[in-house]
DNA sequence: CATATTTACTTTAAGCCTAAACAATTGAAG
DNA sequence: CTTCAATTGTTTAGGCTTAAAGTAAATATG
């Protein structure tokens, strides 16, 4: 029993759709924050900005992270103070704008999240090994097309 | 520019397939949110709620809606408030069981959240109205697989 | 240079969400 | 009946998230 297992049949199928996207979505990614909580004792969004730091090695701005994990920047604010207060990451002045800081991960910072990327990966990797290879690459063009619908349309408002 | 912009290519598969799921879930979420805010000046777990509620005219326990939407106990408790303060659900004693309540919609209820059920469906539509129906169809029935594929891992847990 | 606008970041208030602890009731077992 | 366990719902503390307002610095414009 869930969101969409009462949907009525005169619902159009996008609608259908649209909570079973929902339900996938929650049932993957509560897996994921109940991991990370009961085995490393962080959350989700510390996780997604270290992941972030990690493919930025030589660091980024307030927002540019606030860009690339699409939430605002007082929200990488509040989690970024936490991880400083954790030694995980740091503030470094920026050259030549005394408004900006760059983070970066620290050195335990970079050990913690090599050890959390490989457990997460394999949580991932477990939860769509139902599918074949042909059948995740059905899914992963799909879903480019209904983002890249939803990019265009911003712009057209625009 | 957003989260699974940046993935690696030694990524697999699945990996990046995750990212696009949770980018896609995303833009559409943060759509309605933003709609209901601006339209209705309510919020996305509120109209979830309604949302029960229109499917179950006799009413659901707080345990029954917590199940349903699948979140804690406690979440439905504040919802709950929130939404009697609003004059748009109210509390109903339960014959021979002194601790349930019965939630239901009021007749202002059920008129607020028809109006708002009607333009929530234009938005999802119009989300994925890029892909033909036999797309839909498709992208419907892989998560299909996805959602059975975690339900089984759950009980095979148990 | 001086003023005005924009940019970068933080703070605040409010709401959502969870896990854990709590209170009250029901039901089961002796 | 009595006691113990399970169920139902709430409360609490802490973290995430947003929109809006605020601060400080950079930049554009005259």
């Amino acid at each position: 029993m869930d969101m969409e297992a009462q949907s009525h049949s005169e619902h159009p199928q996008a609608l259908r759709l649209w909570l079973r996207l929902l339900t996938c979505t929650q049932l993957v990614e509560k897996q994921v924050r109940n991991n990370l909580r009961e085995q490393f004792d962080t959350t989700l969004p510390r996780f997604d900005l270290m992941a972030q730091l990690q493919r930025n090695p030589d660091g980024l701005k307030m927002n540019e992270l606030s860009r690339r994990m699409m939430v605002t920047g007082g929200n990488v604010t509040g989690i970024t103070d936490q991880l400083v207060v954790e030694g995980l990451v740091e503030r470094m002045d920026v050259d030549g704008d005394r408004r900006a800081y760059c983070v970066r991960l620290t050195v335990q910072g970079r050990k913690t999240f090599a050890d959390m990327a490989k457990r997460h990966e394999e949580w991932i990797v477990a939860a769509f090994d139902v599918l074949t290879p042909k059948e995740l690459d059905a899914l992963y063009k799909l879903l480019g097309k209904v983002k890249e619908h939803h990019h265009a349309k911003i712009l057209e408002a625009v």
